[in-house]
DNA sequence: ATATAGATAATGGTTAAACCATTATAATGA
DNA sequence: TCATTATAATGGTTTAACCATTATCTATAT
């Protein structure tokens, strides 16, 4: 059965479940505001320390958002997936996972999105990799100089494709692995010309294959390419480390 | 740059903060209590409900766990995998991602997962999954009063499955994703006896895939496997959802 | 009229002191 | 020795007050 020790009754938690049910269900759109504290307090018959509790609760859960002054107050909160990024962080953190690891993680989920887009690619969905395959030539034509935002589409271009593979889940742990691979990775962020190059070539011939729905073809091209993103990154790391 | 908002200096977020830190650093170990409140505050210099409102984070969190009465007080947790799932479920319920994303993702990660369990397997690895399969073998001979252990076992050996693979990530993953599976599928567990010897022979073939160090083969044998299951399930649910 | 500066009030952030509820441990008694 | 009871430490909750921030209104100067 599995289940957990019934605990106490604790009246912030009864508060929270209650708001968190309203927002879940939609009762609360997001972007709407909760009532001021004191109303919540009369409304819970509570306290306003114990009301604030529930809140601090609901925020660290991504639901609301806390502002201050007149019309500050609780906004609901629509974006879940910057969640899963924290939560990811702290597990890498706590259960000292490496970044070999989480890049490891990336090939297995970057592959299978591919895979997944290749085969369920549509027309616009083509059109709009073109699209940003011209916005990354763009930049890659000015060099080392337009390597930030080089990058900035090249990340874009695999959230698209976990889109266009038509999971959500796909979309939102790929989003967490990258903010994470980011978070270590971004101080190593600067290369030649060559490995520009090279990254663009690598996209281009991702998207010809998810264009030409050749499924596994897309999947090998895309664990390559993570591979190589991998493996330069570790090797800038150790250079860079080792000063 | 994509830098956050600087809120205002909110006490309890840097009591979070410093607290935080010593959990993830190590100061404290798992198992151990932090002082009680009354205590904190003094350490802190701050008010009990202001402190309060910290320890409502960290345990959110899952890094602490309260507990009441004489010897109460904020206790250091381990596991964090149980975060994973909580989360997974949260996104699941608010962004309606349908039992079917779920099961498509779970054949990806098993898929991923069983390919590199073949390419690292020991000899000690082998031995362990064939102990849980004669485990299994054992329920399995029970008939259908045995399809509940069969059941837990199974679940085990895709766990073990994880574990040899080598990446803690995947196991993470896995985990939450079976703990959400289960939640939503538990109500269906019931099978005749051909269910249960064909989920018996799958869970043999890949494990013989694995002991051989074909990956490729492990890693179809897997997908199917799990494609088996989500259409029992799913076809289950729609025969008793229709009543 | 318009722009600037200041006053106003609503809202979250914090404090303090008191009381209640739970529970491990010690003291008590059969 | 074992069961019962008392004790005290700890988290849970309440109340009432004050501080800090900020959108909006108001008055003044240009």
């Amino acid at each position: 059965m599995n289940f957990k020790k019934a605990k106490q009754n604790r009246i912030f938690q009864d508060v929270v479940d209650q708001i968190q049910v309203a927002i879940l269900e939609g009762q609360v759109s997001a972007g709407e505001r909760l009532p001021s504290e004191r109303d919540l307090c009369e409304m819970f018959q509570t306290s306003r320390g114990t009301l604030r509790e529930a809140l601090r609760i609901l925020e660290q859960k991504s639901l609301i958002e806390i502002r201050l002054g007149v019309n500050g107050g609780a906004y609901v909160k629509d974006a879940n997936a910057e969640l899963m990024a924290e939560n990811l962080a702290m597990l890498i953190q706590s259960q000292n996972i490496s970044l070999s690891h989480l890049a490891e993680f990336r090939e297995g989920i970057e592959g299978t999105v591919a895979r997944l887009a290749a085969q369920r690619a549509s027309a616009a969905d083509i059109k709009s990799l073109n699209s940003l395959l011209s916005k990354a030539d763009g930049f890659r034509r000015l060099g080392t100089s337009g390597w930030k935002d080089f990058v900035r589409i090249d990340e874009k271009i695999h959230t698209e494709i976990a889109r266009i593979a038509g999971n959500p889940l796909y979309s939102f742990i790929l989003k967490s692995v990258h903010d994470n691979i980011h978070r270590y990775y971004d101080k190593f962020l600067n290369a030649g010309d060559e490995e520009l190059e090279e990254n663009y070539r690598d996209l281009f011939l991702i998207i010809e294959a998810i264009k030409d729905g050749d499924d596994e073809l897309a999947s090998s091209r895309a664990i390559e390419h993570v591979q190589k993103f991998s493996m330069y990154m570790q090797g800038k790391k150790r250079l860079t480390g080792a000063i």
